[in-house]
RNA sequence: GGGCGAAUAGCUCAGCUGGUUCAGAGCGCCUGCCUUACACGCAGGAUGUCGGGGGUUCGAAUCCCUCUUCGCCCACCA
């Protein structure tokens, strides 16, 4: 710790080290902090788990930055703190890549089977070894590693399997044959939210089919003509007085040559197209319903992967589905049945994993009943329980659990959590078996039994990640001791696959939601707003940030550009403009912390305490009140920013507070006393010292490395000592002093003043100038600070109270203090009038506009009588520096 | 089709409960400085119809209405 400190910040020489100290500390355990006496609940959040294969990009840098700012804050603020990390198996994700590593070696999944492949995916993501968990250290997260879970654990797996159970057994769970969402390229079935709806320009076909005694024709409207193969009747609305007549007739189905007839159904709008519509139970849910109520076929004429099956006429055997549908329709057109085509804008869904459009497919699935798990999520966002930043999320979520729909959780996959279901092969038993634990023969007849093929979606393990993660469906003191937690950081869109599921699943299976607190951050986009994706190429990768500025810096960056609620925009082009400005402030604190610890000779003086040695009051400056009142107004804005989720808010408070006041006014203010020039040297070392501890530890959450490197460095901290679990600062009455925050303030007007003088008339930097200060109500206190002012501004002399007319550069304080910098010849007397003239003009309007509100009856009558005192105060000022000013330039001789 | 959000300096964005943070920050730009912590720095400076229009109010960047332009979410009008 003795060697000398480079003046540049070089994070990659300490943020490895740093880290690894941290994690063989135990620190990001929760049993690292002491628990406070009044025992609050321990601080939990749950880590949205990425990919086991997953690399680590900024979507997931911002999400886990988040969550890493709050835990840490949490851990200070004297909590058990637990973050909880953990890998998901992402069941068609993972297939997904394994199955494209296969085909480059010209294979499929089908060559090796499916115990083969499962084992491939297996080392394959042994081999992955979950690199994104390093990675996520590599930006500084402060998870809980020794609890990290998988979820294909076997621990995991138990209660995937006994929550399958348990729903099954009470009616939850159910076995169906309907219409789901089908991915011909996965070859397997997807929920409602896995199918992403898109806008996509199309067309609409309206079709002739004749009616089959002849005498005409009845007219269908289809953005999908193909499946016409399909069709079993055409459905018209009961009142809808065109086609009353033809209810019951029967329709030559051209192309197929089938003979279907026409069904009345309340489910058809007689408004849309023709008002009738082609029913093809097997690939339309709406038209799947309409073939249920008239007890009509269902023909699939499709094969998983969207070729024309079987059931199709020979000639369209085997064609892609868009093949079969430009074949179709040209059948059409040549019988003379196509009576138009229109370009139509329609909704499309889309794989959400290969973004191939989905079919809807008739087919038997495993699906939970949401209806009564819906409702108590509700009721928890209805009263108050769940509370969502930003608000307006919540009410995306109770939009979702009013509409819910039957979730789709069967899968046909390999990699995934099998569902528990054995059928028994016997055929006069035939018993479905649901069971906890593999089984070898049918409970009911001892006969052979064969497992479900299918697997379950991975959202059906993720949903349960709040307790099964802590071992449930045991009774472990993890789960008694962490659940429920408090906060769940996630982005808008994983709202329903995941957030509310997972509120559901907690409220059934441990009677509590799973957390509280609900903060969804927006999205990393790039400049033209569009999001960051692998294909768009607009990417950064953010462990190409931390390698050239470091972690705290992207940390920096993405907390600083996020409001509630707001995306995060970053420039892929010019990373030096978004990563720069945090590179640049922990460059920053890293010189401002070298040159305290550069001057500090022996042990350094308590600010507060029963100590012998403590400062006292008297001995403060008034330099040393205000940075103590500044550092005060810090605690309480970062404290309150925190805990609000405002995180952009609580880094720009200790931005400010460190580079503005603490760095720019007053370490230039002490470094006379530092040098000896001037005494009380220990008194500006005291409070540097003490009022940069409280700097680094409100910064710490954002920018743990830099601000962790320096605080070990100071004088007094145990070889263990860690700023992650030292004390949150607290606020402090007394420090808070407004009139040093006053009294100050002109030091710093004064300052400025003749700072500006001297840039608009050029005046040397090597130059000093004397100054003189009028009668004031300020003059005692700047007499207090005289001598940072003559040093800050380079002057010879200050002077108080004589003459502040003549030729030179004219001031004014915000209290009317009159200021005047004589040059001589230096200035320009033109020049000096022009000035002075903007500045009393831009005081004119001031006066003017702030004299009609306090003359408008109606204002002093309606406003708080605080506001009116305010403003009449403004007014007295802003009244007081015209007057001065313009004697000014009487005396200036300026017309 | 329904719902939601955004529009403020050249760029990226703060601005919360209407009234000194009221017109701000960072980046960029201009001028001058290698001043014994930091040139990833210091000092000073320029730049705005707060998207348009209307309204409420003593007072509007802030609240309401409307229009325009972007964006997001939801949706079985085939």
């Amino acid at each position: 710790m003795t060697e000398p400190l480079a003046p540049q910040y070089n994070p990659s020489a300490i943020e490895s080290a740093l880290y690894a100290w941290w994690e063989e500390r135990g620190l990001f355990s929760p049993d690292a902090t002491a628990p406070s006496p009044d025992r609050p609940r321990p601080y939990v959040i749950m880590m949205p788990p990425p990919n086991v294969t997953a690399a680590l990009h900024m979507g997931h840098g911002l999400n886990n930055t988040v969550q890493d700012v709050l835990v840490r804050f949490e851990r200070m603020r004297g909590r058990e703190a637990l973050w909880l990390p953990g890998t998901d198996h992402a069941g068609i994700a993972t297939q997904n890549v394994v199955e494209r590593i296969l085909a480059a070696e010209g294979h499929t999944r089908f060559d090796l089977g499916r115990e083969a492949f499962v084992d491939r995916v297996w080392s394959y993501v042994h081999a992955t070894g979950a690199a994104i968990l390093t990675q996520l250290r590599a930006i500084g997260c402060s998870a809980d590693w020794t609890r990290t879970y998988f979820t294909l654990d076997e621990g995991l797996s138990g209660a995937v399997r006994e929550a399958f159970v348990r729903l099954y057994d009470e009616g939850l769970v159910y076995r169906g044959h309907y219409i789901i969402n089908w991915c011909p390229r996965c070859l397997t079935a997807l929920s409602n939210e896995e199918a992403e709806k898109e806008e996509v320009e199309g067309h609409i076909w309206h079709l002739r089919y004749p009616l089959a005694d002849g005498g005409g024709h009845v007219t269908v409207a289809t953005t999908r003509p193909e499946t016409m193969l399909g069709d079993t009747a055409v459905a018209v609305h009961p009142d809808d007085e065109r086609y009353r007549a033809l209810v019951g007739r029967r329709l030559r189905l051209p192309v197929v040559d089938r003979l279907i007839p026409v069904v009345a159904d309340d489910a058809v709008d007689p408004a849309f197209g023709s008002g009738a519509v082609k029913v093809t139970p097997a690939h339309d849910p709406a038209d799947f319903e309409i073939g249920r109520r008239h007890d009509l076929p269902s023909i699939d004429v499709m094969t998983p992967d969207a070729r024309i099956s079987l059931t199709a006429p020979d000639r369209f055997q085997g064609l892609d589905r868009f093949d079969a549908r430009k074949a179709v329709v040209s059948e059409f057109e040549a019988a003379g049945l196509l009576d138009k085509v229109e370009a139509h804008r329609h909704a499309v869904g889309h794989c959400y994993r290969c973004h191939t459009v989905v079919e809807p497919r008739l087919s038997d699935q495993w699906f939970v009943r949401m209806a009564p798990l819906a409702r108590p999520a509700l009721e928890a966002y209805r009263d108050g329980t769940l509370t969502f930043i930003p608000e307006r999320r919540g009410e995306d979520y109770a939009t979702w659990l009013e509409g819910i729909r039957d979730w789709c959780i069967s899968r046909q996959l390999w990699w995934g959590h099998r569902i528990p279901v054995w059928y028994c092969q016997t055929e006069r038993c035939g018993v479905t078996s649901v069971s906890r634990h593999d089984l070898s023969a049918c409970p009911a007849c001892g006969g052979e039994v064969r497992q479900d093929e299918d697997v379950l979606d991975t959202w059906f393990s993720s949903w349960l990640v709040p307790f099964s993660s802590l071992g449930w469906p045991e009774r472990t003191k993890d789960l008694a001791r962490f659940y429920p937690g408090h906060t769940l950081v996630s982005a808008p869109e994983i709202i329903f696959f995941w957030v509310s599921r997972m509120i559901m699943s907690g409220l059934h299976f441990m009677g509590e939601v799973p957390y509280t607190h609900i903060y969804l951050h927006g999205t990393v986009r790039d400049t033209q707003h569009r999001k960051m994706s692998k294909s768009l190429g607009n990417g950064i990768d953010p462990l190409e940030v931390v390698e050239r500025y470091g972690a705290d810096a992207l940390r920096y960056s993405l907390v600083a550009g996020m409001a509630v609620g707001t995306d995060v925009i970053l420039d892929p082009r010019d990373l030096e403009a978004s990563f720069a400005p945090g590179r640049n402030f922990a460059n920053k604190l890293w010189n401002a912390g070298r040159f305290i610890l550069s001057n500090l000779d022996g042990p350094v003086r308590p600010l507060a305490g029963r100590h012998r040695d403590v400062v006292r009051r008297e001995e403060l400056s008034l330099a040393d009140r205000w940075i103590i009142a500044r550092c005060d107004a810090a605690v309480r804005e970062a404290t309150e920013a925190y805990q609000r989720f405002r995180l952009n808010e609580a880094a720009a408070a200790v931005y400010r507070f460190i580079w503005s006041d603490l760095a720019d006014w007053y370490i230039e203010q002490i470094k006379p006393r530092l040098y000896g020039d001037v005494p009380g040297g220990d008194v500006a070392r005291a409070v540097a010292v003490q009022t940069f501890d409280v700097a680094l530890r409100l910064l710490h959450p954002v920018m743990p490395f830099v601000t962790e490197a320096l605080w070990r460095r100071f004088p007094g901290r145990a070889d263990e000592a860690s700023v992650s679990v030292s004390p949150w600062p607290r606020p402090d009455a007394r420090a808070a002093d407004t009139d040093a925050l006053r009294d100050f303030g002109l030091v710093q007007e004064l300052v400025g003043a003749v700072r500006g003088i001297r840039a608009e008339y050029a005046i040397q930097p090597g130059h000093t100038v004397r100054a003189v200060v009028g009668a004031g109500t300020s003059s005692a206190s700047l007499r207090l600070e005289e001598a940072t002012v003559a040093r800050l501004a380079k002057l010879s002399a200050l002077e108080f109270g004589a003459a502040t007319e003549g030729v030179g550069g004219h001031a004014v304080l915000s209290d009317g203090t009159p200021v005047f910098v004589p040059l001589g010849n230096a200035i320009d007397v033109g020049r000096e009038c022009a000035r002075l003239g903007a500045e009393l003009g831009r005081l004119d309007r001031l006066v003017d506009s702030q004299e009609k509100k306090l003359s408008n009856g109606q204002f002093t009558s309606r406003a708080p009588a605080d506001v009116v005192e305010r403003e009449r105060e403004k007014l007295s000022s802003w009244g007081e520096q015209r007057s001065v000013l313009a004697r000014k330039r009487e005396t200036l001789g300026c017309r």
